[in-house]
DNA sequence: TGTATATATGTACATATTTACATATATTTG
DNA sequence: CAAATATATGTAAATATGTACATATATACA
């Protein structure tokens, strides 16, 4: 049990899901690929924490759907007050930016503005994804009813938006120091 | 070659450093042990594209200092127009708050409480880092010219604070919410 | 005096993660 | 019609990362 593991039971508190499904939701919190997802569910499955049901579909393959266990729910509480791991964050980009010196002008305008455009996507998505909640979550979380279901997904979404946001202004106002001087072509 | 690889080289273009001072420098970019950068830069001497000098401390254990060489800032050069990686961030804390609602309400105050702690602490921290890089870096910044030792810098800072500080908000609107609820007891 | 921390470098091993391979069906795109 | 994409699950192998061990010196703390 690591700690990818104890986010998909996370995940399963939300009820029954495909191994696809827990790793298409669980991407903007952590990131991981199906190579790693199927293997630990097969592992959490013989350990009784988690379930599953053969799902047949037409139009589409057959798939998985597991779903929480009593023990699964136990070994979730059991791992929420243990000691917190921090954040890890590595950014290929932010290591760019650092020998911005050494770096043509214009690649580093194109390095901003690639993310400016990956933010504004991001933003557009979370918004959907909190509309997606309807406002009977919205008047939850207004409430502090922090048992009610789309209270953690709707605080999540507000925290990954003010990111992205404060990201998206610090690249505008780079953008915004580097046209200061015409070093290069303004225009594309 | 790796990204952390180009990331050394990357933190070199500031001037020498040894290796357990890369490691520290870092950390607020790309988290890595000291195991896995010693052999990188003993890999990016054998191939050229770093020099070390042995210097000796008084009170100190000895060091290697490295440097850049010409391949070196010609490695670095060809890496910055290459498609850059997505960022990875892994928070075990967001999976927590996801499944908040199977969570005890003291516990989820505590979560949020100590973030919000090591968030105040990063943000004073970035802040010295900032008065550090003087006025004339400040200057430098404010007339766009990135091609300023410090340039760099300065705007990953101010990208960390902003981020920090979109997180505190976050953490204190969410306590704020949970206050809303006198579920178990509010005082400690 | 034993224990911890900071500086400083390194290796060995375990674990986590990514990439590539494998398969099957339906839809979209060129 | 061929190629890519999305759905869906899995394994094998390579790479990246973390933990533990190893050593040496100085300082702080109990």
């Amino acid at each position: 049990m690591n700690t990818l593991s104890y986010g998909l039971l996370a995940l399963l508190t939300r009820g029954p899901r495909s191994g696809y499904e827990l790793m298409q939701h669980i991407q903007p919190i952590w990131q991981a690929k199906h190579s790693q997802i199927y293997p630990l569910l097969a592992l959490m499955e013989k350990r009784g924490f988690v379930q599953y049901v053969p799902v047949a579909q037409k139009d589409k393959p057959d798939k998985k759907v597991y779903s929480l266990t009593d023990e699964g729910i136990a070994a979730l509480r059991e791992w929420v007050p243990e000691p917190t791991g921090d954040p890890v964050k590595r950014d290929e980009m932010l290591l760019k930016v650092y020998c911005i010196g050494f770096i043509e002008p214009a690649q580093a305008r194109q390095l901003f503005e690639e993310r400016m455009r990956m933010y504004q996507c991001k933003i557009e998505k979370y918004h959907r994804m909190l509309d997606d909640l309807g406002s009977e979550t919205v008047q939850a979380v207004e409430a502090g009813r922090m048992e009610h279901p789309g209270f953690g997904s709707y605080i999540l979404l507000k925290r990954a938006i003010g990111q992205a946001e404060s990201d998206l202004d610090w690249c505008r106002w780079v953008v915004g120091l580097l046209q200061l001087n015409p070093t290069g072509s303004v225009g594309n």
